[in-house]
DNA sequence: AAATTAAACGCAACTGTGTTGCATTTCAAA
DNA sequence: TTTGAAATGCAACACAGTTGCGTTTAATTT
């Protein structure tokens, strides 16, 4: 599927920007921070429409979020059965503590947790940490 | 051990406002973000204070920091087997979506997992959401 | 008890992420 | 080609967190 298919399937507008912000996350084997995409980008655009662009790929289930360990968001592309409003993002998350990078895993199976009476569990994430491969 | 003596034995001074931070970590059940420590507060103080001493208190094993899901700054009490630089915080932290408290749930075993060629694991964090006991 | 010194503090200023309002432009459909 | 909604640019804002620096204070020494 070509990136334009790719917004209009998920009913995002195909515009100069998306496409320019998709083929970055296209190219990178890891999530991006806004900054990274305000770096690459061919198109000029200013920040405000990055940060937009990206929440309408969360929203619309093109991207996903991941948090970076120290508060900033990252975000790569999500798999093909994510959509509007529901991620199917069940895979580890990875983040370099040398070059602070965070990368995608491969989906696993979590581990069942037993809370404390009351609280309802939605969700987990494994969150993992160490040294990537361009750092060792 | 008394708050006195927790902060001498961490290598800290004993100030006001430290003892006033602890205060409010013991009587909490939940990380509390910077915002709720200076809501708090007995004693009159100043935000960069608050961060420095909360800073500190990471640094020295007393407290440990936990993002809220939201790239916010929590943070929680130690157990005794925390010092400083080192800590031993292998336990499963639960958010709620509804209204953004974090809990610290008990120490569990987390399961090994499979990372590509070249990654370095150090550390593996456990994140949980759902909705906590006082919001269901 | 007074002097001393490093740690802690207060204040001002700054950085960076992320958001909101509003006017303008542009995409896509009629 | 017209048209309406979505997307963008710009200015301004909110908030977390940090840094520099001068002053205060805690704990040690004399």
């Amino acid at each position: 599927m070509s990136n334009e298919e790719l917004l209009r399937h998920h009913g995002l507008r195909t515009t100069a920007l998306r496409l320019d912000l998709l083929r970055l996350l296209q190219a990178s084997d890891r999530a991006l921070t806004h900054q990274e995409f305000e770096g690459g980008l061919k198109v000029e655009a200013d920040r405000v429409s990055i940060f937009r662009s990206l929440n309408a790929f969360v929203e619309a289930g093109v991207a996903h979020r991941v948090l970076d360990g120290r508060g900033t968001s990252c975000f790569a592309r999500c798999g093909t059965d994510c959509g509007h409003g529901h991620h199917n993002d069940t895979h580890a998350h990875f983040r370099c503590n040398t070059c602070g990078h965070v990368y995608c895993m491969d989906p696993i199976e979590l581990p069942g947790v037993a809370l404390p009476r009351g609280f309802k569990l939605a969700k987990s994430y494994l969150e993992l940490d160490g040294t990537c491969k361009g750092c060792r």
